[in-house]
DNA sequence: GATCTGCTATTCATTAATGAATGGAATTAA
DNA sequence: TTAATTCCATTCATTAATGAATAGCAGATC
C-alpha cells in the first residue's frame, strides 16, 4: 500500500525515530510516554503506508534497514522543524514559565548551582529548573538541555555562548591532616606529601608538566575521577588537593596552602542555541545566572 | 500547557499546514481526507499544546496569526522532509507500480498524450496514470505532479529536465472555410481573411510583430484562449488558424496553406524532481514519454 | 426580504487506537 | 540446569478520536 504524501501519518515518523534512537519498542514507549505494544503497531503501520521494511527484529530490540538508515535523515530534519515550531509558538507566547534545563559539570551541580539556582528560584517562583549534571565529554545536545555551564569555552559554531567569569583555583588540604604530616614549603615538597589525584583524567597530570613536574598517574596515592567526590575527599583529610578557591575558603576546616606556584584560574561560559535563547523564560534564567554566578563565586 | 517536543503529536501540525494553505477547516478537510470537525479540533489541540492562537477564526474560514505565520515555514520543511522519506522509501521499494501523475497543456492532453499514454499503458499496465491538463502560467508544484510536458525550457535550478522534440507548426484552415472564402496568397493577404487568434494571450499577436506585422487583438474575428478550443474553432470553419503541424495534417477535414512564413517550432521538455525520477515508476514512465511523444508528433 | 452558499461549532453514535496483562524467546548469571 | 532479566508479540477491555448530522452565522444573489 502506497500513500500520497497528504494521507501520510507525520506522528508515525516520530515514532520511527524514537526506536531507531533508542533501539527498543519499550526504550522508544518510554521516550515518548506511550507504550510498547503502541510503538510496535506504529513502526508495522509506518512499514505497511511506505511498503518497505524498515527494522530488523532481535530478541534484544531492532535494528535499522539501509531503507530505515536511509530515511534516518529526513526524519531528524522533521524533528529539528518541530523544535523549531516549538520555540517559535514559546517565544510570541512571552510566557515567564514553564521549565528551564541547566546543564553543568559534576562538580559545579554540586558546589556552585545550588545556591545559584535558589537565587533563581526566589527571582522567578513561575518557572521551573532541571539541573542535568554530567562530566560526560561530549558537548550538548540541546533536545534535553536548555542552557549548560561549562569551564571551557565551547567550541560548537551555531551556539550563543557568553563568558562570565573567571574561577580561581588554589592548593588545600584539611586541618585533620595537616595536624598529621604538616605543610609543604614549595611544590617540590608537596611531592613528598599524600596528594588526591584523578584516576583517568588527564587534567591534574597536564597541568603538572605544564609546570615543569612530570608525574606518574601513581603518583597520587588516593583517585577518582568524580570531581565532587574528590573534593570530599580532600575534606576528609586524605591528601592535599586542587580545587576552586572560593570552595576552599569558604570551609572552615580546611586550610589554604601556599606552595609557590601560580594554578591558572577555570573560566566559566553560558552556552545556548539561538532560537532556545529567545524564549522569555530562558532569556531570564540566562540573564540571572550571568549575574548569580560571578557573585556566588566570591 | 507546554509539552517537550517529544510529547507533541506531529501530525497536529499537518492539519495545520493543510488549513493555512487552504484557508479553511472544510478546504483542509478534503485535501487530507478527514472530516471538518476533526480538522477543527486538531487546530484547537495544537494551540493548547503550543499555548499560542494560530488561526483567527471568519465566517468564511481561517486566517493565520502572525505565530501561525511565523511556524508555517517550519511547517512546509516537514512536510519537504515527509515527502523525501516518502520517495526514498518507493526507490528502495524498487516497484513499478503504482500512481505517475503527469502535467501539461490543456492542447497537449487533448491531442499529444492521449496516444502516447495509451501506449505507455499497452508496455506497463501496472502503472497507473493520471493526467493533470493546465495552462495556468505558474510553473509546477511537484507535490501533485511527478512529470511535466511543457513546450518551453523550464527554468528552475532544482529540476531535472530534458529536450525530446521539436513540434512544427503549420497555418491551416478547414475545407468548408476554404469553399466559402478562398485561400490567401501570402500573409499579407490572409489579414483580408477570418483569422481565429487568442483572446487575451498576446502569443499570436507577438508572434506576428516578429515577423514584421503589427495586428490589434480584435483583429481575429473569432477568439478563444482555450488552445484545445482553438483547433475545434479552425476545424468547423471559422476562420484561419495556425497549430501544430502533425494534428493539421492528419485531418482530413482540414488543408495546410502556404503563405510564405517560415513560424518557429515548438520545443517539448520534460521535467520532474531529482528525487521523484528516481522512483523506479516514474523512471520508466519518464523514458516512454521520451520514446513516444517524438513519435507522436511525426 | 427571502433564499442560497459556504463556512464554523457542537452533539452523539461509531470506529479506531491505546495500554494492561500475558506469553514466548533469547541471553545471562548463579 | 534453573532462575532472572530484557526484550517483542498478542489479546482484550478501556479510552480516545472520528465523522454524520445539525445548528448558527455571514455574505452574496435574486
Amino acid at each position: 500500500m502506497e500513500l500520497k504524501v497528504s494521507h501520510l501519518d507525520w506522528s508515525l515518523v516520530q515514532s520511527f525515530l524514537a526506536v531507531a534512537e533508542t533501539g527498543s519498542l519499550s526504550g522508544a514507549a518510554a521516550a515518548l510516554g506511550q507504550s510498547q505494544p503502541t510503538l510496535g503497531r506504529h513502526i508495522k503501520t509506518l512499514e505497511d503506508q511506505l511498503s518497505v521494511t524498515l527494522f530488523q527484529r532481535h530478541p534484544k530490540g531492532l535494528s535499522l534497514t539501509d531503507t530505515g538508515n536511509s530515511i534516518l535523515p529526513a526524519a531528524i530534519a522533521m524533528r529539528a522543524a518541530m523544535t523549531q515550531i516549538a520555540n517559535t509558538a514559546e517565544i510570541d507566547a512571552g510566557d515567564l514559565s514553564g521549565t528551564v534545563r541547566i546543564a553543568c559539570s559534576v562538580f559545579a551541580a554540586h558546589h556552585v548551582l545550588p545556591v545559584v539556582l535558589a537565587k533563581i528560584r526566589e527571582h522567578e517562583p513561575a518557572i521551573s529548573l532541571v539541573l542535568q549534571p554530567s562530566d560526560d565529554s561530549e558537548n550538548l545536545t540541546f533536545r534535553d538541555a536548555d542552557i549548560a555551564v561549562r569551564m571551557y569555552r565551547p567550541k560548537q559554531l551555531d551556539l550563543i555562548t557568553r563568558h562570565i567569569a573567571e574561577i580561581e583555583m588554589g592548593v588545600f588540604a584539611a586541618h585533620s591532616y595537616i595536624q598529621r604530616k604538616g605543610r609543604p614549603e614549595n611544590l617540590q615538597g608537596m611531592f613528598d606529601h599524600d596528594v588526591v589525584g584523578y584516576d583517568t583524567s588527564p587534567l591534574m597530570i597536564d597541568a603538572m608538566k605544564s609546570m615543569g613536574h612530570t608525574i606518574a598517574p601513581d603518583a597520587f596515592v588516593v583517585r577518582t575521577d568524580n570531581q565532587s567526590a574528590y573534593w570530599e575527599l580532600v575534606r576528609a583529610g586524605c591528601g592535599i588537593g586542587f580545587t576552586q578557591a572560593h570552595l576552599g575558603r569558604a570551609d572552615p576546616h580546611i586550610e589554604e596552602l601556599d606552595i609557590g606556584i601560580d594554578i591558572p584560574s577555570l573560566p566559566v561560559w553560558l552556552t545556548t542555541h539561538d532560537t532556545v535563547r529567545r524564549i522569555p523564560r530562558v532569556a531570564r534564567v540566562w540573564d540571572l545566572l550571568a549575574r548569580e554566578i560571578p557573585r556566588a563565586l566570591q
